[in-house]
Order: structure tokens, then C-alpha cells, then sequence
DNA sequence: ATTTACATACCAACCGGTACGTATGTCATC
DNA sequence: GATGACATACGTACCGGTTGGTATGTAAAT
């Protein structure tokens, strides 16, 4: 663990602090318009010390990515990970994972799905690794969806990933209109909506409220703030 | 109709020109990554007639998000306007329509999301005309479910905006989505669902499927291509 | 109808600033 | 002393925007 040199230490502190800079300016103006000195700058290094770490500007944007995908897979762990719970409580937990995000102070946005947006048909390489990531993503909702399928009769038949897509995309379309409308409850309520389409898969019952006031009166745990 | 001036005409022309380069441009590859130089490039133009009719980058910024927004609206059009059919029916037309969209040569995504994405934070000015066309959208689908409510009585109550809110935000997710993925498919896939989940909001009967493939039988009929 | 006067649309060349990337040097660490 | 982490200074290309000029169209005066 502490076998790490001097050197090492450093190297990774200022790479992650070159990551954590890089992200940061990435949510607020996208990829193609944030510069490496503006990087430098806001990580406290040089150019110098930048292109030591990093080949290019492309090469941040890739770790920066990774970092993302790997700060995503810490955060949901708590719900990814609890095969003692009924998966469809996973599903919830995770939802709740997902509204505790947005009350963060920036406005809640994901540097892969910005990424995804403005590079996808201009960088191939990097659009990859992001569909890489989001596949991850839909692919750990889609197993909880299995394997609720085994404990919980479904309405009707339904593909999981399918599923898990269409919640992807609810969380990213959500994160950008939250974001040009500068009203972050927009995030919450479409999640609510969510949770309620997912309920109804599985159960014809109204103990799943449609509206959004029957579901807030349960106030769930808090999770994470990040 | 025709009481334009040979300069004027001319100048209409150049500007549509321009406008639907810059529209082509930054579907592909975002706002910030387009120069003027392309765009002019692209519409067979020169920098100097650019700014002839553009005092600077972003007015014309400013004019495909508008344009864009008119082409929305023309697209739209015959399911908005067709007070005549079942308000429930007019849904099912926008989605058709939606649908139809996605079939185009180029991978469907929209120039009004995409800048949102980009300029949310850091062109204030642009960021509020995006969000100003996206409320539009979306009032025209809580206009249709606030009519389809005097007709259909709802399985439970539910704020027609927010229910137009989640729409546009499967909508504009399912763009990104389907563009990093490069599977168009997905779009589809979630607008089906999208589909259910607004049956579901009216009537607990089965009929309204699910699964793709009970909904994918009866062949909706085609509408525009854009 | 021609001429005159002017406005419009457009072009080619240029300018300051900036972005990515490099070349070289320095100092702590191994 | 060799290497790794970082800083300074610079080079090159390009981007948004300006400038001066031209050619065409328009409108009024003759």
C-alpha cells in the first residue's frame, strides 16, 4: 500500500488534481471549449508539467472519463452490491443514489454524457470509451432487472436492457434539461417517474404512485453526497 | 409574396445558406468545435459575407436554434393541429412523427440539445433561447394531456407538464444515446416505452403493450421524413 | 431611357490573440 | 550521477473578427 515513492506519490497527486480540474471544466463548458492552460491553471501546474503526464489534450479527456466512470462505479456500489436486498429495492436504493447526486452544489451533469454529445461523431476513440462506460452503467441495471424477474412476476414480459436503456437515457436527458433550465427539481421529478415505470412492471397494483407527492411522503435514507 | 428585391432574395438565400451549414456543422461536431471558416466553407461563402449578415459567431448560433425550433414546430405540425382527433391519438402522432425522425440519413440529434448541452453555463444568452424552444415543446405535450384528461379519465391524478418534462427528456437522451452508441435503434426502443408509460397514465387495461413487440404489430402509419 | 448617386452583397487579405504542443532548463529524489 | 517531476519560454497554426475594395442591383433625377 505505502510502497509508493516520493515520486510516484507526486506524480499520481498532480495527475489526479489535472483529472479533477479537467472534469470540473469539462461540466461547466464542454471538452472542445476548455483549454489545457485553463486545466494548468486550475489544477496550480504548468504546461510543462501537463504534457509530462499526459500526451495530448485527448489523453486528459480519456482519463478524465475513466476517473468519471470509476467515481460512478464507487457511488453506486452501495446499491449495486447489496445481494441480501430484494433487487428491486436495489433499483430504488439506486434511484435514490441518483436524486442525493443532484442536490450537489454545481448543477448536476456527467462528463460522459456531455462527452458523448459534443465528441461522438468527431472523436471516435473517446466516443467509444464512453458508450463503453454507459453500456457498463445499463448493464448493472439490467442484472437487478433480472434478477428481479426471478422474485417478482412481470406484468409483461420485457427485455431488461431495453429497461436499463431507457433509464439511461432518462438520466441523461434529465441532467441536460436540469441543466439548461437551471432547475435541478426537473431531475427529481422525471426520477420519480422513473421509479414509478419501473414499479409498474412488475406490479399492477397502485401501491406505486404515479404522482410525484405519494412517493416523496416516504422519506427515503440519504446516501451519498459527492 | 414576390415584392423582394433581387437583393433582398439574394440575402435571404446566403443566409439560409449559412444557417443550415452551421446547423449540419454543429450537429457533428458541437458549437465551439465549428469555425466560421467551416461554416462559410460549407455554404460555399466567404468570411466577409459571413459577417456581413452575422455581427458575430454566436448570432448565428443564435439563428439555427431558431430556425431549428421553426423546423420542430413545421414537423410537429400535423399531429399538434389535429383538434379533430382523440388528444390521446395526437400523442401517439408526435411519437410516430418522432419516430420517423430518426430514420433520416444522418444520425437524429438535435442542434437545441446539443448547444444546451455545450452553453448552458457559459453562454447564458443562447442557453435561455434553447431553453425557451424546449418549453415550448414541452407545453404542446402537456397542452395534449390536459386535453386528453377531459376526455380519458386518469388511472391517477398527474401534472401534465411534468409528464411532458420526463417526454422531452427520454426524447433528448435518447438522441445522445443513440448517437454514442451509433445504434438509432435505441431511440426507438425508448420512444416505445415512452409510448407505454403514457397509455399506462390513462388505463390499467393491458392494451397498451409493453413489450416492443405487441406494439411493433400494428404498423403505425408513416408521417413526415425529414 | 440614361445617367447619376447610392446601397447592398460579397470578396481577399490581413490582424491580434490564443491554443496546442515543444524545447530546454532546474531541482529534488532515487 | 541518473532519473523523474516540474517550470519557463517559445513556435506554429489557426480562429474570430476587421478592413478596404468591387460588382451588382436599386432608385431618383434628368
Amino acid at each position: 500500500m505505502s510502497s509508493a515513492t516520493r515520486h510516484e506519490q507526486r506524480s499520481a497527486e498532480s495527475q489526479e488534481r489535472l483529472i479533477l480540474a479537467a472534469q470540473a471544466l469539462i461540466l461547466r463548458q464542454g471538452y472542445c471549449a476548455t483549454t489545457v492552460d485553463q486545466i494548468c491553471n486550475e489544477a496550480g501546474l504548468t504546461k510543462g508539467s501537463f504534457f509530462h503526464h499526459y500526451a495530448n489534450k485527448d489523453a486528459i479527456g480519456h482519463a478524465a472519463i475513466d476517473a468519471w466512470g470509476a467515481m460512478g462505479t464507487r457511488l453506486y456500489s452501495a446499491a449495486w452490491n447489496d445481494a441480501a436486498k430484494d433487487p428491486l429495492a436495489q433499483v430504488d436504493h439506486m434511484l435514490d443514489i441518483m436524486i442525493s447526486f443532484t442536490k450537489g452544489d454545481e448543477p448536476c451533469a456527467c462528463v460522459i454524457g456531455m462527452m458523448s454529445q459534443e465528441l461522438a461523431q468527431s472523436h471516435p476513440e473517446l466516443a467509444v470509451l464512453c458508450a463503453k462506460h454507459l453500456d457498463d452503467w445499463t448493464q448493472h441495471v439490467a442484472r437487478l432487472l433480472n434478477e428481479a424477474k426471478k422474485i417478482h412476476k412481470p406484468v409483461k414480459p420485457f427485455d431488461s436492457q431495453r429497461v436499463g436503456w431507457f433509464l439511461n437515457s432518462i438520466w441523461q436527458g434529465s441532467m441536460l434539461l436540469g441543466k439548461v433550465r437551471q432547475k435541478p427539481q426537473t431531475i427529481v421529478d422525471n426520477l420519480e417517474q422513473a421509479r414509478a415505470y419501473l414499479a409498474a412492471l412488475f406490479t399492477t397494483t397502485a401501491t406505486s404512485g404515479i404522482t410525484r407527492a405519494t412517493a416523496a411522503k416516504k422519506p427515503r435514507k440519504k446516501t451519498v453526497k459527492p
